[in-house]
DNA sequence: TGTACATCAGTGAACGCGCGTTCACTGATGTAC
DNA sequence: TGTACATCAGTGAACGCGCGTTCACTGATGTAC
């Protein structure tokens, strides 16, 4: 953008946030980093590429930074929606739904953070820093209070398990909705979604 | 490959048939079409490029062939593990363990098939050939055998509905154990689609 | 049986393109004196 | 208060690369006569 004036002196760095931030609305467009270009980041901020090197070391360094960004606000999402609710099945069920509104109002970061390639590529640990984010141990605390009031009918040792078959239906569902976009139809995700919940509770409950 | 000799007058076309043979094992390997050039594969056939184009209008008429071999291959599969099996419930379990079997073994034609980008983009109707394919209508047939024989505890005219609860839930859990190496450490992939199944059948039951 | 020729499987070389990255440079800004 | 200068945010132009695709061509093969 022509618009864009030189950072003053001593603040250069500036021009580090601006480049997270454009990089951050061109990944949650598109979905996947390889088709994010450095010269689609530059050209947003209304830089030139050499610019880019001065704050990053090269394309990947300032990916990863940005999958950190998109995994901090879908936490803080998840939890923004749960946090009044004491219940905890209901907690449980309004935590999926937040889930599941996250992947549909944003495919295509949701792709980026759960489903791309390049997230299960071997050099990036994002998968392994997934399973050790606080949406996870939010989730896993959740299950907890279900067992704890009888929702959940099985011992507390397997917790960790039942969360993780929990996330794995909404994984499903939310990727589902992603991948195939007829794939709920008639029904609608959020019905698919309440009924697998219920047969799900139920079906742990009567354990 | 050197080896490789011209094909004789008039079957010239053999040649169609190495290269989508040469494309579906790339393809296999390595998950995404765009991680397979076209050098590469007219390369394992031994051909130079300009000879693909005699057989393929471009690259995506090769992959849409290519695609629709690995859906092929992949229903067979499923048929084939289920075929001597008469008990419904049984036959839905065995039937989730060769989808996760399949995932595991082909994890990147699993995810060419299910989960990448070129399966859900707008010209391509992969996802709605998925969504029609025989595997599904297995399935579906499969949900509705536990209905009649009173495993599944819903009206007949739920079966669809939970034919795609039972999908999303086995595909969370294979696309999860794709992306994420370590998503089923410590019990497995296996115990869990295993642990899974039971609630949701159980929930079922008793609905 | 021998030869000229049409056919066609496949080639060699190049195309334009967009990519990530690097190099040598510029010019406005604040500071020292 | 004025000026020389070091600093540093950012530029312009080019790099080598691999990509999908196209062009004009070659040369072995089978057939007609």
């Amino acid at each position: 953008m022509s618009t864009r004036r030189r950072n003053p002196r001593g603040q250069g760095a500036a021009l580090r946030d601006e480049l997270l931030d454009a990089a951050e609305v061109l990944l949650r467009e598109r979905g996947d980093e390889d088709l994010v270009s450095v010269n689609d980041v530059v050209g947003a901020v209304g830089v030139t590429p050499p610019s880019l090197y001065a704050h990053f070391a090269d394309k990947a360094a300032l990916f990863v930074e940005v999958h950190a960004r998109l995994m901090a606000s879908f936490g803080d999402q998840l939890a923004a929606a749960t946090a009044d609710i004491d219940e905890p099945v209901e907690q449980l069920r309004v935590r999926g739904r937040a889930y599941l509104d996250f992947a549909r109002t944003h495919p295509e970061s949701y792709r980026a953070l759960f489903m791309s390639s390049a997230a299960a590529a071997a050099g990036d640990d994002l998968p392994e820093r997934i399973m050790t984010a606080t949406s996870y141990a939010d989730l896993l605390t959740n299950v907890e209070a279900c067992i704890r009031s009888g929702d959940i009918n099985v011992s507390a040792a397997d917790a960790d398990q039942v969360s993780r078959v929990i996330w794995a239906m909404v994984h499903g569902i939310a990727s589902m909705a992603i991948t195939m976009p007829h794939a709920w139809e008639p029904y609608g995700a959020d019905a698919v979604l309440d009924s697998a919940y219920e047969a799900l509770i139920n079906g742990y409950r009567g354990a």
